[in-house]
DNA sequence: CTGAAAGCGCTAACAT
DNA sequence: ATGTTAGCGCTTTCAG
């Protein structure tokens, strides 16, 4: 028995039985452009009106006219510096008519690579990867060949805040910067007037905590002042992980006027912590996050921060993504940030 | 000339090609389970392997096996509310082995509507459309037309958060239940003696306001409190609208002890507000907001507030949505909520 | 201006 | 176990 299709879903055939006219004509119509006799046109829409009919996205891309697609992989969408970056994408996408897939990842390496690989097969027109992680060999080759199989079906690899890959591989690199950041904003915390300042690091080889601490330890360097190995702790990037850290700060009696924390939900955590244990903030401790994320400024005190530009990360992203050859070479961009002074950072009591 | 496709790209024939066998063969050792020779079927995997070959997921769909797809709808994927139940979405339809493409509409109908039909276009196997509008008839006729639209071509519409259709439209509702909420929420202020709570409203026509603000008043009925209407102010669900009302709140010289915000947002910018007044929460006036997000515990004081299962919400909408039949008539589900009392509420000045 | 037919890349029924 | 042949739903030559 030949599969019948169900009677519910019509296509261009029905339409063109019902229009009294051949496929080719229907499809023609609806195509827009090409030339069709006014009388012919009026009842080809008769009968899609009737049928209700819309033409297949999949089979128009195979025949090859469908809605070029995009693919957004990242660990967890809850963050709020990712989402403003889907936000971004998102948007910039729907700009240029694209549809916008999104992929949740937890983190987990397995599930990137498989995800990948469905895009793959869905022909995505690029895939945008964001976060940053541990910059192994392992990373290297295993999103070098991601980026490989993308290029081989015409598609194209989007690292967005990840460490860039050998020279020479199919991948653009957007990223924003991490250490002059960190720079910045641990050079205005000096400046005024501390010099034991705490830093709440993420995890110690993940690639945007590295930045960051990187761009602690050069403010330091920078202005003179000696930086204290028991100062720079480490967890990861989550409110929680600042709470902890805050407290076992306090808990183990560490010396410091000042903390700067890897993320602003880092120094969400920390802050609850501080308040938690009696202490003011900027008057007893003063406290800088990183992100400029929105809440940042609904923090009490608002909070000094670095401002990232995430959504126009991933409004750049795709564009860049779809301005290129697919199977051009790398390419890397560097988006800069700046620190946004706001309520939790005042000079240290004995500097009043 | 025959359109040769993009050498680069091979096909199921060129792998059949390479491995000396059809394309048939190809397709079977690729599928799984269907009986192929040890012989033939590792020549096959080498080609397939040779030349990085995935099967067209566009074609294999049309074909009858695609990967289903699964849409998710909403105005803006920033807010923190909408980014819980993005998440539980995406993860709920990763879990079923959909794939899920996300719109934002910026709460504009036209955008709105212009998805729906692409994602008819593609043959999602649903489509969610997220957050409360107002519920006018324009929108039950409209939504009315897309859940037709959607059924007649094997996909449904599940409204999530939004005002039911009339009975017998092809939909799923799911909600949660704003009004006891509310009332549950001011409830608990009022017993901790308040009589003048303040109100900061969403928009008058917004649905989810509406339920929200009838918490509020029955909450004062069931109490025996009257509502003096100039303790309730409308705006949007915005930090800012919450910031804005507090202020003019606060400069009218309104009399309250109390203030229930109609979300956290709100609730953030109105706490802003109030530090900005020089007025200490609670000690001064007691906050609640609603929706329970991520940050209202890292506010200070900690929000008291009400629990919204938003990831739950949207792992139930794809659940329900995939387990439905695509032609079926309507079902309604309401989920619970329930208050999470922490720092911002205490009793009253003249109570302690 | 319109229709017949070939093709896009894949799967499944039908033969061997 | 494997190849041949129809489809799936659409677009686009190629002929009129």
């Amino acid at each position: 028995m030949t599969r019948k299709s169900d009677p519910a879903r019509s296509n261009i055939r029905d339409v063109a039985a019902r229009a009294g006219v051949s496929a080719a004509t229907v499809s023609r119509v609806l195509g827009g452009v090409y030339p069709v006799s006014q009388q012919t046109r009026a009842r080809v829409v008769r009968a899609v009106r009737e049928l209700n009919y819309v033409a297949d996205a999949r089979a128009k891309a195979i025949a090859g006219v469908g809605t070029p697609t995009l693919a957004f992989v990242l660990e967890d969408i809850t963050g709020p510096s990712f989402a403003l970056m889907a936000y971004g994408v998102e948007r910039e996408a729907a700009r240029n008519g694209h549809l916008c897939l999104v992929c949740g990842t937890e983190g987990d390496v397995r599930q990137e690579t498989e995800f990948v690989e469905m895009m793959r097969a869905q022909r995505a027109a690029a895939v945008i990867l964001v976060g940053g992680t541990a910059d192994t060999p392992e990373y290297r080759e295993r999103t070098r060949r991601m980026a490989d199989l993308l290029a081989s079906v015409g598609s194209r690899l989007v690292l967005c805040g990840r460490p860039p890959l050998d020279a020479g591989a199919p991948v653009t690199v957007i990223e924003y910067d991490n250490e002059s950041g960190a720079h910045a904003l641990v050079a205005h915390v000096l400046a005024q007037g501390h010099s034991r300042v705490l830093f709440l690091g993420g995890r110690p080889d993940h690639t945007t905590a590295q930045g960051r601490e990187r761009g602690y330890v050069s403010a330091h360097r920078a202005r003179g002042v000696d930086v204290d190995p028991d100062l720079v702790l480490h967890g990861d990037f989550t409110r929680d992980s600042g709470h902890r850290l805050m407290r076992r700060a306090l808990a183990d009696g560490l010396d410091f006027t000042a903390v700067v924390a890897a993320t602003d939900m880092v120094a969400a955590g920390a802050l609850t912590a501080l308040h938690e244990a009696g202490l003011k903030v900027p008057d007893d401790v003063s406290l800088a996050g990183y992100d400029d994320i929105p809440y940042a400024r609904d923090l009490y005190p608002a909070l000094t921060t670095v401002h990232v530009p995430y959504e126009e990360l991933g409004r750049v992203a795709v564009r860049t993504a779809l301005g290129r050859a697919p199977g051009a070479s790398d390419e890397h961009l560097l988006l800069g940030t700046h620190v946004v002074v706001r309520d939790s950072v005042k000079p240290p009591k004995d500097m009043r």
